[in-house]
DNA sequence: ACAATAAGTTAGATTAGCCTAACAATAAAA
DNA sequence: TTTTATTGTTAGGCTAATCTAACTTATTGT
């Protein structure tokens, strides 16, 4: 088993492959706040270790033993955030932080117990998949609300950032998951759009925002 | 903040002290399984850093900022191992290990909702107290089941070590915390005993047994 | 095609936490 | 009171994970 730091470093690649992006020393220095040299000489050591495939100037991969790992750092962490919402009440904005210490913990035991309280949860409480212990996932196929035409609505699926400020700020907008947006109009100047959602109107989201809700299309 | 082997540190030097042990270096490099040079070396980091009192040949004392720490740690450790068993219904011999990790979670929101779902707890599933937030325990005034004479009954209410195997064989022998146990005899040769509890007669007790059942009698 | 920029590499160093071997001091036993 | 056993100390070394400074290779824009 990977220490603790080598699991960060997997997870790192894991999430960057995820999110279709390019597997670079310089994206992963980046991603885990290390430098450039720091990251250098750990994938030379995970590449011994047989966790990654790495040569000189070309991009990261994972080996399946490393994917196998990630995914199951990845499983634990977002079971744990699940937990934390579900079993113990507290809000999707304040579940990563403790998750990325939870995802640590060796034990069987405490996540099977988790998987099973939660009933086999297979999203997370951003909306994010949990992968199963094979580290499948459901594939989702969201479009962000920036894709949304004036006049269709969308319901809320999942978030593409989980920054407290974001989900705090979500919260403050009343915007949860399986919320379901109208979008009422489109600002070309700075593409700021008006929404409509439950009981609230004309309320304006930046562009920004809309980029990072993940929504799912209403047909009517 | 200390760092968790630090923090492992600080708490073995607790624990010893709890159970009145003398706290040597040699006393901390067993509890630790750690070696001795090993050993002392930390221990002069801890001093240097506030935690620990130690001149050379003379036990080692914890700080009031030492203590608050371990207490915080042990704190952690035996609500994790109620959270556990309680909320998630693991058997009293499989919490400590994970609770061995828990109790590094930084994470005050964390704990303070399972004291809170567990209605502040005073004991842990072994019956050993619980430090409150600023490190003070009930005091509990309990004798070893070896204390009890012939005749006599008396409760258990906490054991005095929590390793797998010990609490593996009190479930076997459906022994649990509150069993009201009667000895019925005592062989004066090996020490063990004959005790009766619920629906069980003429059960044998070794004396290595009866010195970790940490009992409180029945005066009837 | 070439200069500028980005990405990767190497070397050398540091800190935390651990070890063994050899030695010194204290406490316990004879 | 010596001897023996326990306990503590010092010295020297190791690995994991990190850093900065200086350099090299690849990519990009003109
Ligand atoms: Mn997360
Ligand atoms: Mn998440
Ligand atoms: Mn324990
Ligand atoms: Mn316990």
């Amino acid at each position: 088993m990977p220490s603790d730091t080598k699991e960060n470093y997997l997870k790192a690649i894991y999430s960057l492959e995820e999110n279709g992006e390019k597997i670079s020393l310089s994206a992963l220095s980046k991603r885990i706040d290390v430098s450039i040299p720091t990251v250098n000489n750990m994938v030379k050591r995970l590449q011994e270790e047989g966790w990654v495939i790495y040569e000189k100037y070309k991009p990261i991969i994972l080996t399946d033993e490393g994917r196998k790992v990630a995914s199951h750092i990845v499983r634990k962490h977002r079971l744990a955030e699940m937990f934390l919402v579900e079993t113990m009440g507290l809000g999707w904005e304040e579940v990563h932080d403790i998750a990325e210490d939870l995802e640590h913990i060796n034990s069987e035991t405490f996540f099977n117990r988790i998987d099973e309280m939660l009933d086999y949860p297979k999203f997370d409480p951003h909306g994010t998949p949990i992968p199963d212990k094979n580290g499948k996932t459901v594939s989702q196929n969201y479009e962000s609300l920036s894709a949304i035409e004036p006049g269709q609505s969308a319901v809320l699926r999942a978030l593409d950032h989980e920054q407290k400020e974001f989900l705090v700020f979500l919260n403050k907008k009343n915007i949860a998951l399986g919320t379901e947006i109208k979008i009422e109009e489109k600002e070309p100047f700075d593409e700021s759009v008006v929404v409509a959602y439950d009981q609230f109107k004309n309320v304006v989201l930046t562009k920004d925002v809309c980029d990072k809700l993940l929504v799912e299309k209403v047909h009517k």
